[in-house]
DNA sequence: GTGGTCTAGACCACC
DNA sequence: GTGGTCTAGACCACA
């Protein structure tokens, strides 16, 4: 996996995690890679996915049976999906609609962007 | 100035510095404060001021005279309004749309908030 | 290390490790001394050598893994030989050449002075 | 006047001012411009002329009649020309001989190179 | 352990 | 006055 440079790499796990429970790749309550695989996987230090699913944890997304493995929780689609939304509406938008405003981008031409690259 | 806590202080200040070009405040080719000026004023340590105004120079955004102080450049505001606009809509825009497809975000929805935030 | 009068420190480090990546004792994509070490080693402030890795990552010279450390870059070599070179043939020379001309020093007394210096 | 970033300007006049001299547009005893005169055509501030014009004085390339002006030594050129040489041959070569081995310029190469750029 | 950032304070060359 | 550099020391996030 490419990581971004200005991230640190386990919210980049984290962000590929919601991806795949989003997506339907993970669906609720099922066992997800262990730490040891996904590193493995990413070509990472095992610590780093580690601090990513303790992460996930601690807020509900994840669910761990010892001795077995790590799992998505119940309502891990649900979850993600409200807290996800809350984060970009609340914290990401305003942030964008500054820029865009600095820049000159009109909604419109966000409207238009947005065509030309559903398309590609 | 008030801070944010996960971004750095030099990187906010580089940003501060882009909203003065870009809304005209500091034209192109004049002389801006002094690093100790705007240490002072933003209630920082100079050496924090001088990461970013050495950051500005090398990307061509500041020009510096020596033992007068830094200057922008003479087509600071193009410049800057090119680069960010190309970051913009190169790189944020992709994940920018990438996250309201997960979420169900429709551009719709985005006008819609677009026009409620501008009232407030 | 022993450093010049009238240049600045962190310049004369990244002279030192051009020439550890040119003399082949840096090889590509290898790890280097953490900043730490060669600190200690160069018997200079930490912040001293983190000015010089971070204008020779910069450059694409150096690459940075979070957490583990400093590496050259994978065609390090290659791009500070053709750098420099550059940099020699372009910016230096056609002064050296002025210089040469004003004081009349020929060519011929270059090559004789070379062959002496070579030989001490 | 065009100056380097890298060298201060006070430096950069002196270079210049050796160059007026060296070629004689400068002869022996002769008056030079006054330090106005020279501050307005470099478009810099008058102190930096007074410094290079001290500095000269100190070395005794300049002599200075109080009242009148400053004027070229009796013997300015002769001397120029022998303290320069002596850096040239004592300071600058050394280390253009050692970034030469480095970067693998050969003598001959220089000699072709100097036969190139005196065509231009 | 690694690097990244920030502060406080100092000294310097330069204009 | 200006910026440039360096030190000492601290704290933090990260692997």
């Amino acid at each position: 996996m490419q990581f971004n440079e200005h991230k640190s790499i386990y919210l980049q796990i984290a962000d590929y995690m919601y991806d795949q429970i989003l997506s339907g790749q993970w669906p609720d309550g099922q066992r997800i890679p262990s730490i040891r695989d996904l590193a493995v996987q990413m070509e990472v230090n095992p610590n780093t996915v580690t601090r990513t699913y303790t992460m996930l944890q601690d807020e509900g997304t994840l669910q761990n049976k010892r001795g077995i493995g790590y799992f998505t929780a119940d309502e891990a689609r649900k979850m993600v999906l409200g807290k996800r939304r809350a984060d970009f509406i609340n914290y990401e938008l305003p942030a964008i609609f500054n820029t865009m405003r600095q820049l000159g981008v009109t909604p419109e031409d966000l409207h238009e962007l947005f065509r030309k690259q559903s398309k590609e």
